[in-house]
DNA sequence: AATGAATGAGAATTCATTCAT
DNA sequence: TATGAATGAATTCTCATTCAT
C-alpha cells in the first residue's frame, strides 16, 4: 500500500516542474538553483531529487513538457479538420497563443543535451512535431490537395522557422511585436503554399499579398 | 608611441578570442573555464580580463565575429551583380560554407544577452543581417523585379530561418546531414519567390522542385 | 521540530565565531581566510556561509561578541553596588581582566562598517557600554555623591580612553607592560573624579598619586 | 649629473603620498588599488614602485605624514609658549583642526605593522607624540607649576584618549559633532589639571566646569 | 627614471548533491 | 517519503608586483 497516491506523485512532481519552467524563464537555467526551485514549488531541496535524477534531468523535461504544448496544437482534430487553406493561419496562431501563455518560455526549444539518453529524448521531442508536420503534409498529398514536395525537409525547416521566430518574439523582445511576426509567418507560409510568389505578383499584375 | 603596437594588441584579442571559440564550440560556454581559454591562448589568466570584462563579454565578442562573417556574405558585392535568380542559392550556399568552416559554431546565435550594453550590441548584429536582406529586397523591388512585400518582416524571418537551420545543421548534428538541409533551405526560398507554391505545382501540372 | 536544536546550531556558531577569533587575532582579519577558520572550526567551508553572510560579517559578530563581554562588566551588579571610591579600580580591573583573557582581541573595537546594517550594530553595541556608564554617572548625581557634569560626553570619552588603552596594551604590546597601563588608568580616572588635580598637588602640598 | 634634480624626486613622491592619503581615507586602504593610486597621482603604476617597496608601504608612509602633523602642533613653540592654563585648550584645538583639515584620516593612527622594520617606525612616530608630551609635562613639573606625577604614562593615556576620540569624530562620525567631543576633551583634561574633580564640585559648592 | 602590459597566485563565494534523521 | 544541514569542489575575478622597453 504506497503511502502517497499515484496523484500525489504527480502533483509533486508538476510542482516542481511548474516552479522550475517559471524560474528557467524568468532567470534563465544557470541562475535557477535547486533551493529556490525547491522554494517555489513548496517542497524541501531533497525532495527534489526524489523526483528528478539531477538540475539538468529538470530542464529537460520542462523542455519537452513545451514541446508537447505544441505538439497538440499541430496534432489536434480540430485543426486537421479545418480546409487546407484555412491551416497554416490555424496553426500559428494556436502556436503563437500557446507561446504567449508560457511566456519567455527561453531556450527551451534549443536545450543542449548531456548524455546519449538526454540527447534521444530531446531529440524524439522535437522530432515528434517535425513528424507530425511530415504526417499532415503526406496526408494532405495523398488526398490530392496538394502536388508531391519533399515533405521531410519542409516539415523540419518550417519547425525550425517557426521556433526561431517564437523565441525572437517572446524569448528575447517580450511579446512586443507580436503580431507583426505572427502575421509575417502566416504570409510566408501562406505564400509558400498558395502563391503567389513574391515574384509572381509582378509578372501576371495579380495583387501581392504580403502587405499588412 | 605606444610601447604595444595595434596589431600586437589584436593578436592578442584574436589569440584569445579564437581560443574562446574554439572551447565554447567543443565544450560549451558553461563548461569552459576562462583558465582553460587563456591556457589555449597561450596568455595568463589575467590578460584575459586585460582584453575582455569577464567571460560573458567574450561570448559576445565570439558571437560577434560569426555575425560578421556571415554578414560579409549577405553584403557581397559578388553576390549582389548575381542576376535574381541565382541570389537565393548563391547565399545560401555560400553561409553554409561560412558555417561549415567555423564548425560547430554553436548557439552563438542565440546568446543570451547579460546586461542593456550586451542587448544593443547583440540586436545591432542581429539586425545588421536583417538589414542588408531588407535593403536588397527593396533594390530589387525598386528595379521592378518584384513585386513589393513586406520587405522587413520577410527579411527578419529568412534570418531566422536560417540561423535556425545552421544551428541545427552544425550544431547539433554536427553537419551530418548539410545537403539536406542546404537544399531544402534553397528551395523554400527560390519557391517563395519564384514559384511555383506547393499547391501550384498540383493545379498546373508543372514539376515540382525539392523532391529527394 | 526542527532537526537541529537550538543548541546544535548555537554550537557550530560558536565553533566557527572561536576559530575565528582566535585566527583574526593571530594573523589579522585580511590574512586569515574562510578556509582557515572552517578548519579551525571542525566544518566544512559551505557551512560557514549557512551561518554567516559573508566574512566581514563574522568580523562583526567577533567583535560583538567582545564588546559584550565587556559591557558585562560595567553593567554586573557586584560592581555597582561599591561605595563610589571603589568602582573606577573594580571596573578597570575587570576590563582588563576581561581583556587580558580574549587575549589579543585586536582591532575589533575599531572595525570599520561595511554596510548601514553594520555600521547600526557596531554603533548600537559601541553606545550600550557608553550608555550603560552614562547611566551611572547619572544615578550616582541623583544619589548627590557627584556635582552635575556633561555625563554623556564623559561616558564617550573615558570609553575611548579605556577601548584605546586596551587595544594598546594587548593587541600591540601583547599585554607586556600591563599593569603601568592599568594603573595609570585607574590613576588618572580617580584624579579626575576624586582629586586631586595635578596642579592641585603642587598648590596644597598633598602628596601627588600616581608616582611609579 | 642626476636627470632628475631632488625636487622633482620629492614632488613625485609627494604626489603618490596625497592621492593614497585621499584614497585610503575615502576608499580604505584595502579598497584602494595601487593602480588607482597611480592614476591619481598621474604616474605609471611601474613609477609607484620606485619610489616605494610595497604598497604597505605607502600606507605606513602616510601614517607617519599624519603623526607627524599632529606632532608639529604639539612641539609649536607658540603653544609652548602659552601659560599652562591656556595649553589643553590651545593643544586640543589645534590637534581637532588638524584632524579636520585631514578629513577622515581613518585609521592612520591604528595601522599594523607588517615587519619588525615597520614597526620600528610606526611605534616610533608614536612615541614622538607621547615623548613630547611628557616633555612638556617634566618642564612643567620642572618649573614648579605642576606637582610631579607619573608623566610618561599620563602622556601615553593622553595621546590615546585624543587619538581614539578624533577617530570617532572624524573617522567614523564625519566631524558631525566636532565641538561636543572637542570641549568634553578640553574640559576633561583641563579638570584633570587644574580641578575641581567631579567630586570636587560637589563638596566644596565651587560650580562645576565641564557644561558647555 | 618611467612606463604599463603581463602575470598568476590566491580568495571569497556558490550550489548541486548527499545522507542521517 | 520527506527533510534540509552539511559538504567541498570548482570558478570567476582581482590586483600587487615585475620587467622588457
Amino acid at each position: 500500500m504506497p503511502l502517497l497516491s499515484r496523484d500525489d506523485v504527480r502533483d509533486k512532481r508538476q510542482a516542481i516542474l511548474g516552479a522550475a519552467r517559471e524560474l528557467f524563464a524568468s532567470d534563465g537555467y544557470e541562475e535557477t538553483t535547486i533551493a529556490e526551485i525547491a522554494r517555489a514549488a513548496g517542497v524541501a531541496v531533497g525532495t527534489v531529487y526524489l523526483y528528478f535524477q539531477n538540475k539538468h534531468d529538470i530542464l529537460v523535461d520542462v523542455c519537452l513538457a513545451l514541446n508537447g504544448e505544441v505538439a497538440k496544437v499541430i496534432q489536434s482534430p480540430d485543426i486537421l479538420a479545418l480546409p487546407l487553406q484555412q491551416v497554416p493561419r490555424a496553426i500559428i496562431e494556436a502556436t503563437f497563443h500557446v507561446s504567449r501563455e508560457n511566456l519567455r518560455f527561453m531556450n527551451c526549444f534549443q536545450v543542449e543535451p548531456q548524455s546519449s539518453t538526454e540527447a534521444l529524448r530531446l531529440g524524439a521531442a522535437k522530432r515528434e512535431i517535425a513528424t507530425s508536420l511530415d504526417a499532415y503534409f503526406q496526408h494532405i498529398i495523398g488526398q490530392g490537395q496538394l502536388a508531391p514536395f519533399d515533405t521531410a525537409v519542409y516539415a523540419e525547416l518550417l519547425n525550425n522557422l517557426v521556433s526561431a521566430t517564437l523565441q525572437q518574439c517572446f524569448a528575447i523582445e517580450q511579446g512586443a511585436r507580436e503580431a507583426f511576426y505572427r502575421e509575417g509567418v502566416i504570409d510566408l507560409i501562406e505564400r509558400l503554399f498558395f502563391g503567389p510568389s513574391l515574384m509572381a505578383g509582378k509578372n501576371d499584375g495579380k495583387s501581392s499579398v504580403g502587405e499588412r
